[in-house]
DNA sequence: CTCTTGTCCCTAGCGCTGCTAGCAAGGAGA
DNA sequence: TCTCCTTGCTAGCAGCGCTAGGGACAAGAG
């Protein structure tokens, strides 16, 4: 009997967390399509608490505050690009179509999905980035950058760098354009230009 | 006496408008001080009001709302930004080297003077920005840019274009390496390589 | 079955934000 | 001197992120 109820206490606590474990998932799934639909100055903790029908000091019980949940969300963004990205190197053949549909893809989805976008690239969320300590979902993203830019480095560059200054181009491309400093008519030109100045002596 | 009365009325007018004028471009002042020695988070309009030694709703007699605030002191900015990439670029000879000068400059600004910084470009202000309307500070800063990458053009790119898809390098990485994306360690090569793959056909 | 213990979550509220309505004071003109 | 009109103030609204404290309900003990 004594194994028994702890059997039962066990799978109690189990079926608790599990439960706290949706509830939390929930959470971040809110958040996001809420951020999605309306951008993120609609995700209020508030909100997000009448959406998810809990009261608000429930979010601060999975999260230590409001960035953490944004940091979340981030987290599933950065593993939706990294799928999005290799799906696009993959098809191409070459090394500069693979840059070029890579490029492509990483604009698209900035465009596509600017709430995302935001909450992986722009807003401050307190995540490593450039560090082993880093989330595995955003090292495999700049994982796939740099899949697609080593092939074209040239011999004395550094891959590494190499990516990291490819990727600023973009993200300087998609932040301008979305925030209404560049126009949007000529992105894709514009996008075209830099990418064939980083092919430019490659094959 | 009539004309006499009308000339004081006048003047009374005129100062009454140059110290309107003069506290306005204090509040604007103010807010970019207070920007940079603490950030825009600290820049509340309680905060402000109480720095110029007037009370809030004087400062919506000025501007519509803190968006033209900032807005403002985002104008000042691209004046000042104009000037260092002017000095930057008549002192290197060279088009290779003026247009690397120039990056270095851009570059430079943005961490010198993120506030200000965020500002110009991150913030979203409602300026009109690639548009002819938009203010003449604006378009001199993008007309330096212009200066230094027309140069370096190849022949049947478009000068224009070629100056966004460079100044969206620029950006990507400033904010990238800002918002610690980018380690700061290495911004001095990533720029290097940025400026060289644009200088790649030039003389 | 009763009583105690502990967990969970909600109500209420704090201090702050950007912004505005409405009033009081002071100078301009008759 | 009296009236009007401009000017800038006090006070307040609705909403924000976040948290303290209590009440309900389930779990274990006697």
């Amino acid at each position: 009997m004594a194994s028994a109820a702890r059997i039962s206490v066990m799978s109690i606590q189990t079926r608790r967390e599990r439960e706290r474990a949706e509830r939390e998932r929930l959470i971040v799934t809110v958040a996001r399509e809420l951020a999605e639909a309306e951008g993120w100055d609609a995700v209020t903790t508030r909100r997000l608490a009448a959406e998810i029908e809990y009261s608000q000091p429930v979010l601060y019980s999975h999260f230590k505050d409001k960035g953490a949940i944004m940091a979340a969300v981030a987290v599933q963004g950065c593993a939706e690009l990294a799928v999005e990205l290799r799906a696009a190197r993959t098809a191409a053949v070459g090394a500069r179509a693979a840059l070029a549909a890579v490029g492509e893809a990483y604009a698209t989805f900035g465009r596509r999905r600017p709430a995302l976008y935001d909450a992986m690239f722009t807003h401050l969320v307190d995540l490593p980035f450039a560090t082993p300590e880093a989330p595995p979902e955003l090292q495999e993203a700049f994982g796939e950058l740099y899949s697609a830019v080593q092939p074209i480095a040239a011999e004395g560059d550094d891959p590494g760098l190499l990516t990291e200054t490819f990727w600023a181009g973009l993200h300087g491309l998609v932040t301008l354009m979305r925030s209404g400093r560049l126009p949007e008519a000529a992105h894709d030109r514009r996008l075209a230009l830099l990418i064939g100045h980083f092919t430019a002596g490659a094959s």
